[in-house]
DNA sequence: ACTAAACCGTGAAGCTGTAGACGGGTCAAT
DNA sequence: ATTGACCCGTCTACAGCTTCACGGTTTAGT
């Protein structure tokens, strides 16, 4: 049996943000002592563990009680995490790219602040790629982050018909169907 | 002369929002109606479209109020910020990858939408890149348009500072000056 | 037996930025 | 003058904690 500060201390928390998942419901120790403190039990710190790694995944208090209680809709919850840091990676970006315009104002200009599609072809084949290695890549983009392969493509100016094209093609190079054949 | 509501509607923000920013002493109207309504002036709406876009690149309203009150420390806070992001991306991107590793247990899904630099090293290695071509590749990147090199390279998720060391050594790169030697 | 340090519980307040409720003021049309 | 539709200022609440204060408890050392 372990009191409130002892288990703060092995999880690198803080003595009130157990008490705050005691008030939330989120973990309430197994047992008190005739004190009236508050023992956590094995089975208590095996809990903690999993809400530790979930918080860590950024589910908040309620989706992780959510999580826990359920058992079964666990999957969705995680997946509809993802798509939000997803969403909350993008609206980064978009600040990444206010913030980098805003600092360009003061220095520098000339040449030009984004790539298109010849010019980020061109720096490929300096580096050596030729048209099978681009397939390759195309392949791996789009089995490993099919949505980052789309924003790419739009990044470099292709149209929004286009990149289905690409995307499709890549799809069928990843199962063997290589274009070159 | 504009009242509160009127102003929040033409920007886009809640009532409340302008109730806050002048308690907190961001953007005070200039002046009041007999009745004790805000009134706010032509120079106020414009004070408020920079703070819109301040705020928009994320800055908290302190930041902003420091960035609108000194003139001069502005690109230090900018630039702050820039690197905060940057933090907060890769923060992020630790939870994508916990959280695929977690669904990844039970059921193959849920991959990321945006691309890490490990993930991009291996989808070049993939398509056959090795170390020296990656150098020719991030040296005509820089030649090229040294401006989407910094963007690109945040976007993956790269510190502010780390950026600048790897555009260093493309720029010296590009002189003759290879890594390989 | 006594004291000091370290602990405990409860309760409240503070943080950011926004949203909503509340009661009262303003304004056009009747 | 009165109705109804807005509008206003002020106050409270939200997440997810942290910090602070108060007073009781345990523990170690003398």
């Amino acid at each position: 049996m372990y009191r409130i500060s002892q288990l703060a201390r092995k999880f690198g928390l803080c003595r009130s943000t157990l008490l705050y998942y005691d008030q939330e419901g989120l973990l309430s120790p197994s047992g008190r002592s005739d004190a009236g403190y508050r023992l956590y039990s094995e089975a208590d710190l095996e809990r903690l563990a999993a809400i530790v790694s979930f918080r860590k995944a950024g589910l908040s208090v309620e989706e992780t009680r959510a999580v826990l209680e359920s058992e079964e809709g666990e999957a969705s919850v995680l997946r509809k995490r993802l798509a939000a840091i997803g969403a909350e990676i993008r609206a980064l970006q978009a600040q990444q790219h206010l913030l980098a315009r805003m600092l360009r104002v003061q220095s520098e200009g000339g040449l030009p602040e984004s790539v298109d599609k010849e010019t980020w072809v061109a720096m490929l084949r300096a580096a050596g790629m030729d048209d099978q290695a681009m397939a390759t890549w195309h392949a791996e983009f789009e089995r490993r982050a099919p949505q980052a392969h789309q924003a790419f493509l739009l990044s470099l100016g292709i149209s929004e018909q286009e990149t289905q094209v690409i995307r499709e093609w890549s799809a069928a190079a990843a199962d063997g169907v290589s274009p070159q054949r």
